[in-house]
DNA sequence: ATGGTAGCAGACCGATCGGTCTTGTGTTGT
DNA sequence: ACAACACAAGACCGATCGGTCTGCTACCAT
């Protein structure tokens, strides 16, 4: 009856989004178009509005995939240990290494890239920042830390300082800073021995 | 023999600048179109172009103006205290109150939105970057505290943090928490009694 | 009063944006 | 072999970008 695809469409789909993510993730959203998305695939703009009929759906599309990826590095990290402070820890080590070399976070650099309150980019990431607020709540919450509200703030924080513009500008020693500073806040929220014992170092070294 | 200037090109400098800065801040830098700054000061084009001959240059007005205003905040915030631990402490205060409401930092912003390794933005905002550093780095090592340079990097952290965004779609006590936080890190850094003893709050209540 | 000029308004330019439509070509099933 | 089809290429559209240029108006010193 059809006279079979020559290209699935999945695939086209995932070609383009391939190439959309890599050039949004370099040079920031408003600043690609959709030609140099088109150019790099090396499709026709036919293929392109079949699957993202306009440019905002395939903004969409690229931030959801970012948060896929985010869910998958949270579900490695927790993977890595059972105890949640550890969990915790390892989260910032993780975010902190791959940082580095990036422009930050695709849904905050997105989120950013758009003040006009009703874009569906916003939506998006606003999602994505209230999940992600209730997952680091929910591994506060095992660690039986007193006020776990607070202490997956204070880890939020860290994160969101790692993903700060710029940030690559300094030392290049953030990983061990923020992951020392991650345990600190993890020791003093959950009564374990807060007291720096100097031994901040632990074979850190990136 | 000159036959007296209507408008004297400080006067102008000013109003546009004053404008393009609250355009840039509420829409950003991409978003926001010259004829949108024009029409906002109600003067023409002419003008616009006498005082900042391409956009770039206004770019860099802009964010030269935001560092001054770091420049202030900084100053003033030195000059509620004298002890540099209530300095970083009051400093992260100050951060976390003019946040709310806005988009974050015009400075990181605008870093993000350039990509462009030579691009003029970054240029200033690099040397920003470097200078808030080197600031905190210098109260930091005035505290006396064994590891300044540690003690400063989770300051600025903790500033970065603040300054991201979609920050602002967390709970509306942000400055609670990044007040006290700053305050168990100073604590933990300058040895000073770093156990928690439960007195977080303070009168933060906005 | 008048000539000269500063400055606002907006036409205009080429480039590029997101998005649509056409055309030519190569593959496919019959 | 041939008709049907999918696709790449790119012309095309209106809007808007940064930036230039030109009138017209209103004010100034003389």
């Amino acid at each position: 009856m059809w006279h079979m695809v020559r290209q699935s469409t999945e695939v086209v789909r995932e070609r383009v989004l391939n190439a959309a993510a890599d050039l949004f993730d370099r040079y920031g959203v408003h600043a690609v178009g959709l030609q140099r998305v088109i150019d790099e695939v090396g499709c026709g703009k036919y293929m392109l509005y079949r699957e993202f009929p306009s440019k905002d759906d395939l903004i969409v599309a690229y931030l959801r995939r970012s948060c896929q990826y985010w869910d998958q590095t949270l579900d490695s990290t927790r993977a890595t240990t059972t105890r949640p402070e550890e969990q915790l820890i390892e989260l910032v080590r993780t975010v902190s290494r791959q940082v580095p070399g990036t422009r930050g976070c695709p849904l905050r650099n997105t989120y950013a890239e758009f003040p006009e309150h009703d874009h569906p980019a916003r939506q998006v990431a606003l999602e994505h920042f209230s999940l992600v607020r209730q997952q680091l709540g929910d591994i506060a919450r095992q660690t039986g830390a007193p006020e776990p509200d607070r202490l997956a703030e204070r880890i939020l924080l860290i994160i969101n300082g790692l993903y700060s513009p710029g940030h690559t500008a300094g030392p290049e020693d953030m990983s061990e800073i923020s992951v020392t500073l991650a345990r600190d806040i993890v020791a003093v929220e959950t009564g374990k021995h807060p007291t720096r014992d100097q031994s901040g170092q632990r074979a850190e070294a990136r």
